[in-house]
DNA sequence: ATAAACATGTAAGACGTTACATGATTGA
DNA sequence: TCAATCATGTAACGTCTTACATGTTTAT
């Protein structure tokens, strides 16, 4: 139970707000689930298939556009108890990779520069997010009464840039440490 | 050059501190490396292997401890250049899966006490890391002139104590939103 | 016309986890 | 003596990414 398939479930719930083809779906990875969750078409147009043959999802026919290649989906019932079911079981593990950080570990390898250069990168990425985040907190408190999805897509957008800000002050601060130790030994 | 397997980058890099038997590696991960990456028994041991098989690392003897059943590898030149080589390549991604959010996202479906509770059960488990972590930098901070390792520890530490600060913060105006929310609708 | 974006899908392979199997050593 | 920890390893399985294959539609 508490083991489900994640992409199954994070389909699921976009599915639950409304109707998607893969390819929106992809969108929504790649847009406003962007720093917490991701998901290649290689994962995606399969997961969906299986989702169908399950029962949890069903294609729709799409008047609109009639003849694009989209197939598009719908969540069923028994796709929506399937995503309740998960949901109020508890988080087993977030997993957190951060590549910048095994890097800078290990840094004593390659030396000070070195590992400025992968601060800086990583505060650059941080950088371009951190606006485009904050303009989706902004638009989500214009609107988030009108609907109950808005106000959990705001607070994870609030998550965001948290972190982000916290992201920014340490690489400040790593920074300058390192640039002292760059004047000592090198 | 830019898509090593990064847990033999890993082993590498725990290798270019000091010898290390698998056992060892996995309570590194489990320790110092914990809050940004991780590895199971499952892949550490044959990657050991295929390390040693590509000539990255090598077993040593153990004079101390004489039969116990451990295997302690060492790096090898060729394995220091191997993990300079990806040091100095740019971080291509650091993944990050909070399965939190994911719930959160989605919370609509299944109410905001459930969505609380993920809140609380995240909060909790910060809870729980932060003091470790900041005892970590407090006895780094004391140590750091010795040897230029403990530096780069030290600016991962602070890392976290930095992000999980953060998750603190955010964790509190979460659910303070949402128990506004509570009074209104349910 | 043509490039970008839309749109779906498959196959190969990399990677990792879980569960299992086994046994020694240490400390209470 | 008995539980915990030390210690290594394999097999099955699940999951995902990358690269490829294919074709349409839209805007410049």
């Amino acid at each position: 139970m508490a083991n489900e398939k994640k992409l199954d479930c994070a389909i699921l719930g976009l599915l639950s707000h409304q109707d998607l083809t893969g390819y929106e779906i992809k969108k929504c990875m790649d847009g406003s689930l962007r720093f917490f969750w991701g998901a290649s078409f290689g994962s995606i147009y399969p997961t969906l298939k299986e989702l169908a043959d399950k029962g949890f999802a069903v294609k729709v026919d799409t008047p609109t556009a009639g003849d694009r290649n989209q197939i598009k989906y719908a969540i069923t019932e028994q796709g929506r108890a399937h995503l309740r079911k998960w949901l109020e079981v508890p988080v087993v593990k977030d997993e957190l990779r951060y590549e910048t950080l095994l890097k800078l570990f290990f840094a004593n390898e390659a030396g000070v520069e070195n590992a400025i250069k992968h601060i800086e990168n990583f505060e650059e990425k941080i950088n371009r997010e951190l606006p485009i985040i904050k303009t989706a907190v902004e638009q989500l408190e214009s609107v988030c009464d009108e609907d109950s999805t808005h106000l959990y897509y705001l607070l994870t957008a609030k998550f965001g840039v948290k972190t982000y800000e916290a992201y920014l002050e340490w690489c400040e601060q790593a920074k300058e440490v390192l640039r002292k130790q760059e004047g000592n030994t090198q």
